[in-house]
DNA sequence: CGTAATGTTGACTTCAGTCAAAGGATGTGG
DNA sequence: CCACATCCTTTGACTGAAGTCAACATTACG
């Protein structure tokens, strides 16, 4: 995979401790910004299901993912559980809080992350305004996203939950009508994104399959075989 | 009131068509900022229930909101709509978009805001990075509101929704328990904003009326009565 | 002061949740 | 390589919280 290609860090010799992060996959970063911070980078794996931090913990680090998929959630002290988003690589994770992180990330497939000191980052802002302009803009987005999702979650059936989900997966990821789209987290997760239970994602999976809207290869795959009438079950 | 006492523009000279808007009001922005911005801005007043700007619009404008609330929202086709946010002064409008506005925005009482040019405020950011910061401060903490609102919407009761609803505005508003607090949106505004019905709101509130939780001296006002019950009632 | 808009309450319905069981996949150790 | 255990997913039967529909009460406003 080209995914694979490049180094993040370039050839710049104050790459210490990065080791090898795919250029591509800084996403939303330009490559200077990228340049920009390697320098107070360290590297950070984490096998599926491991933690990179919980809600509370202090925030003293800012990280961006450069493998693999991480779900943000909260918690209820009962357990109920809400998904805020799964992130990618190129997505910034800890951006929004102050003196402790306000959400739980864990990593949904095996990750790689880069750490940043969030005091790093602030000096780095300052030296560099670009970088915090990328920021902003990437918070911004995140922030209309999440605009969507309160449509999704107050507002939608569960039909129109899952049809829009698997529309935005698609959509994030380029994936054509036809072609089969990886779906890395559980049914679990799917529905704590959605605000639904397993048993009505499952349902809704299943009544999709046979009405030929989408099928299901595996359970960690979805192929769109109808985008056209998807959309219309997603209700916008 | 005091909330009267100062105008924004300071003594400033390159206030054109700038009135008459509080400074504390500016709320999270600095005192110097708004000196910044003041330079570029347009004073607006919108009567209840009128439109600052629609979904699907060209963002061409920003907006500080100086007086009064505004709602956000976003509609589906056959008319289902969510609230996202309840703007109040302070608060900004517009930060989170691309070409065009992604939400509407209208106000539910009497409003004042300051209009800005996207682009001015854009060159003015790079002028003044210190006002980039805020904002991504700002953009920041929205995000973390954003997130709460999905745990609510996701995984709440209608009586955990409401509970959690009166909190929130109980602590931005710094308002303690026993004093009346204004509610100046409609049931509907409310319902809209928490995924339910008009009608399950007006009973959530009767029975935590008829609990003695909270107490209603009228249609948009309400006293916390017992403010740890109602904090045991939100969940979390 | 009368009319329209907003809010409350009640009766009934429905969509998604709960509980339960069985089917499949994955992995470990004998 | 197979037997067993565990976990995840699917399916079915039933329940319940919130939605819908309808009537009435209250408020706001021209």
């Amino acid at each position: 995979m080209d995914r694979q290609a490049a180094n993040c860090c370039g050839a710049r010799a104050d790459c210490s401790g990065c080791e090898a992060r795919p250029l591509a996959l800084c996403g939303a970063l330009d490559p200077a910004d990228v340049m920009v911070m390697s320098s107070i980078a360290q590297p950070r794996k984490l096998a599926a299901g491991r933690q990179l931090f919980q809600e509370g913990d202090p925030a003293d680090d800012v990280f961006t993912l450069t493998e693999g998929m991480l779900k943000l959630y909260k918690l209820m002290p009962d357990g109920r559980r809400q998904i805020t988003g799964f992130m990618v690589p190129g997505d910034f994770i800890g951006l929004a809080y102050g003196q402790n992180y306000v959400y739980s990330a864990e990593a949904v497939t095996a990750t790689a992350a880069c750490r940043f000191k969030r005091s790093a980052l602030l000096a780095k802002m300052v030296e560099y305004p670009e970088l915090e302009h990328r920021l902003l803009s990437l918070a911004s987005n995140e922030l209309a996203a999440a605009q969507a999702q309160m449509l999704l979650l107050g507002r939608k059936s569960a039909r129109e939950r899952l049809a829009s989900f698997l529309l935005g997966i698609a959509e994030r990821r380029g994936i054509a009508e036809g072609e089969a789209m990886p779906l890395p987290m559980s049914r679990g997760d799917i529905a704590d994104f959605l605000g639904l239970t397993i048993e009505t994602v499952s349902r809704a999976f299943t009544i999709m399959r046979k009405e030929r809207l989408i099928a299901l290869p595996d359970k960690h795959s979805v192929t769109i075989t109808d985008g056209d009438a998807l959309r219309d079950a997603a209700g916008d």
